[in-house]
DNA sequence: TCAATAAACAATCAAGCGTTCTTTTTTATT
DNA sequence: AATAAAAAAGAACGCTTGATTGTTTATTGA
């Protein structure tokens, strides 16, 4: 029993590929072992490494494709649409569709970074800033043309990604609101932010005081907690 | 060379404690070994054993511990507040001054659910959804009031809460907006996405239109990307 | 038809893992 | 000063990990 009938290196390329994104997106880059993976396709570990050069290889493959598909998309979709709010609208609904159908590829290429060696990282790192670009730069062009009232774009790009991303948290198909009421949904959001008078409004509220109120450190604890029992050797 | 020199177990406890925050901040709960953090601390890994009782529960007892003190610290802060919209600005700016202190904790905890057993996932789930239902709740009694206008809370506290804690991806002590710029600028863009008109809009303009007319399937790849080099590889 | 190549197996390796156990040293108590 | 308790060392454990290698079988093209 070596080459199995029908075998096909193609074929078993791309399946190493999605059970590969599948195991990781489950149990994460570190908690995947090469034998799980190689269970998943029907395949001995061994043989996994006619199609990737190490493990860490494999999980840059996946996420730097997902990076170039994620950036190439985004920017044919925006391509030939001129006015800033027109662009915007047609980023946040780009990204919220893409995220919430390629779920998995998108939380391991946020989540699993970190597990990247620092020259893979840096690869991937430079296609996510190109891909921030492309907000902020909508923002810059709208606050420029009166269209937004965006005081500071870099923060506001941040802000509107994170939020925009982290529908892939709770999102799941065939829940009770579909795909085009959340892209209305969270678009609101993000206009409302990118058109609302902004931080003035927040600052000249008297609430803040109060929260200036509370004591400055957040670090140091409320209650000593000491006496506290350990659960955890329960 | 047994017990070292001034040796103290109250002290050690909080060592090993920080130093697993640091290390599983900085290389994830898999990747951390528990030869590595009891380097940190200057001790053996078998002496470790005497402050948890395995791996496991020192990850649940550092994210628990986390999550009642950002919980109780928020409880604390909106104590007294009844108007909602000072209620919200007390949440956002409360929620975004813990993340900015403790981010390695907030990272962790946020990070690291998928590493814990069922059971201690369930009590750290529990603590989560009691944290977002404070913010849920507030942008109800806002919408009843007619103060806000929100469609979903539900939805929007997601996205709120994805907003805010996205902070902690970026920000670094000492940069160039202080804390209290970025609590303004980010509550400024939760206020808007609150009490402005919101789905309406987006639905409405024609941009989405154009955002339709592009293919409905966007987990299709663009360009079939066949020939790709195998950088991986190289 | 028959070599060349592709695909997969099977066995193995050293290293590192979490964990347990015993021993030794320091500190605290009487 | 004698004793008990606390704190840590250090060795050992069984196991799993990522990775390597040599071999065997299936496919393919001339």
């Amino acid at each position: 029993m070596a080459r199995t009938i029908g075998s096909n290196g193609a074929r078993t390329a791309e399946a190493i590929r999605q059970a590969g994104v599948k195991l990781i997106y489950k149990h994460g880059y570190e908690a995947m072992s090469l034998r799980q993976l190689a269970a998943e396709v029907g395949l001995q570990s061994g043989s996994l490494y006619k199609y990737f050069e190490n493990k860490q290889n494999l999980l840059f493959d996946i996420v730097r494709d997902h990076m170039e598909d994620l950036l190439g998309k985004a920017e044919a979709d925006l391509e030939g649409i001129t006015d800033p709010l027109a662009r915007l609208k047609t980023f946040s609904a780009f990204h919220l569709r893409y995220h919430m159908t390629r779920m998995a590829h998108v939380f391991i290429a946020n989540m699993e970074i970190r597990s990247l060696e620092d020259e893979h990282r840096a690869v991937v790192v430079a296609l996510r800033r190109r891909y921030e670009g492309l907000l902020e730069e909508i923002l810059r062009q709208g606050a420029q043309e009166g269209v937004f009232q965006v005081s500071e774009p870099k923060v506001a790009t941040y802000a509107i990604i994170s939020m925009l991303t982290g529908i892939c948290m709770w999102y799941r198909p065939g829940g009770r609101l579909s795909q085009d009421e959340l892209v209305d949904i969270y678009t609101g959001l993000v206009v409302d932010g990118a058109t609302g008078p902004g931080p003035a409004t927040a600052a000249r509220a008297k609430p803040l005081e109060a929260a200036a109120a509370q004591p400055r450190d957040s670090g140091a604890r409320a209650k000593p907690r000491v006496a506290r029992p350990k659960t955890a050797r329960a």
